[in-house]
DNA sequence: AATGAATGAGATTTCATTCAT
DNA sequence: AATGAATGAAATCTCATTCAT
């Protein structure tokens, strides 16, 4: 092997907190270069364009978010249980990253076009996690769709909020409450 | 003065289409022309610049949404109406203007800097409201700013889930489901 | 109208120019643009890219080379007439101008793939005219695609021998025993 | 010493057929690696630039046909039998590697300042083989350095007709007919 | 008011070459 | 000898803005 690529992990952590703080758009090849300490060329040896770059970071963290929902889902606790669980990982995942968390939630408007069909969304977990409870009667059978969207937007927005200062880090703190909002808001519809 | 800027009226339009679907840095200035009909001189002979269309903008949609909110917060009628209200009114103006609200729901994450300290935010209405239905009795005396995101939360990803696909236009549709969700998770903090 | 593209055709023939002397890869915009007198910008204006201006010099200066040689095929006058007057035509063009003749000469090799299919090349042309020479019984009936060839490749050198100072200029001057050399050579096959 | 370089004779190969397809400029040291099956960085330990594999190998390919071209000449047979052996040996190079040919042939256009002035090039073999036919009175007494290129003309472009699909290979079966066509033009002028 | 050519600054990308491994 | 990551300079291209018409 020759020179082992060291640069590449800074190169993409430098790329996206930048993306997370200005947006895609807004956050340009030098400035990535700069704060990863490598020349903007050195990006091109890893991914063949910016655009590159963005769908490799948002694929590897969409992922791991679906990833994380999926391995709750599938668990055999009851719902009040499992739906503790996810808010709690959710946000925990954004105490512990907040910049990949609000990469991936932030971006996805306007890119979702490009990922793969069979990627493990969390939106498509969540829906799933919906039905199965519909199904074993543990909430009302109705619209899972919206049912999914609601616990999703919940605890969104609890990052969202901290994000402009409108509620403390480490978010964490909120878990309980959120728990208890979601799982009354789903039983309500 | 036969034809009063006609053309203004286009500009702002085809900016605002344009920004909701591929962002601010994402849209030039010759697409704007381009789709309002215009070039991009002419751009120019009504806004400074482009930052400056862009908070024109912001601010009409972003003002007109709070004051609506605070239309509703001011009323007398009981909590749960009120909510009711706030959602119908949020999901009714998604549906009449789908990109005039996503422009300022999305464009909101990283532009709030250059807007008026005083401006009438969504997030300050709602929260002012929350604040005066707990010193009323009507909902727990808990965390006022958590609850305002959570009921901000639920309503937005409504509009989100029916950008992806996920949930069907019209939305005003899932007003009722909506709203008994919001009440009760309010009630269960 | 606006300020008239007064700057086009400076664009265009700057580039001719450069492409002829230092080949398509070895002229840079910028080169390009400092010979004209205007920014690098101003290039995109007028061609989509620098490929898209290639083309376009080269189908405007390929054609008018066909449509040359195709009046003179078209015309009544018997084979030696007329290949004389496509050789003068042709030498006479390299005088006139020789970075035009050598832009699309020495340029396609390696163009010729986006070319439009119907496009009137020099090659077409030639061929055609000999087919019917020798279906008129002018020329011996013999592959009329090498004789096309032959009669090409003693015209076109005859430019190269001057770009390499081996021949003299004005090459106009050769015109008479080039045309001569080469009616004997078509009959002698 | 098991290992003598086979390798640089692989990226000589390799760089002397991109070089023919897309020209010294338009072929990256990239490609040439790739092509070769090693490493950018191996190319530098056999050539230490660019810039000197293009002229090794032109050098090489160039003086290598000139070489050809002269042991004809200094043949005793006759002109017309002298004719047909360049004709056939330039033809049966072009079969037997036609992109060497082409390198060398397309190449030099543009490259021959930085060629050793007393390089034995084909044109210059070739005017001198046409001197002496004068001299002997075997062709007519006229411009020796427009024969010579007419000559060159000649075979140079059945080389580029097959290139381009307008002739077949093997080019070879062409020979005599060029061959007579050239005694006839060279005796014409 | 409007046009759209042209500018100028800066963005993305390419690539010959170097160098730590 | 060989590797391929990284550099540094330069290339192509973009775009908000200005300005002659």
């Amino acid at each position: 092997m020759a020179r082992p690529a060291r640069k590449k992990k800074d190169i993409e952590r430098a790329a996206l907190e930048l993306f997370a703080d200005h947006g895609i758009d807004g956050t340009t090849i030098r400035m990535i270069a700069e704060r990863a300490g490598v020349t903007e060329g050195a990006l091109y040896r890893h991914h063949k364009s910016k655009d590159d770059l963005v769908r490799a970071l948002f694929e590897e963290y969409f992922e791991s978010f679906g990833g994380m929902l999926e391995g709750i889902r599938a668990d055999a606790a009851p719902v009040e249980d499992r739906i503790g669980q996810m808010v709690r990982a959710f946000l925990a995942a954004y105490d512990t990253d907040p910049l990949g968390f609000r990469f991936v939630m932030l971006v996805q408007h306007g890119l979702l076009d490009g990922i793969r069909k069979d990627a493990l969304s969390p939106a498509k977990v969540l829906t799933r996690f919906i039905e199965e409870a519909i199904d074993r009667g543990e909430i009302p059978k109705q619209d899972a769709s919206l049912k999914a969207q609601l616990l999703m937007g919940m605890v969104m927005q609890v990052a969202v909020g901290e994000r402009y200062g409108r509620l403390k880090a480490p978010v964490a703190g909120y878990a309980e409450q959120v728990s208890a909002a979601a799982v009354a808001a789903l039983r309500a519809v």
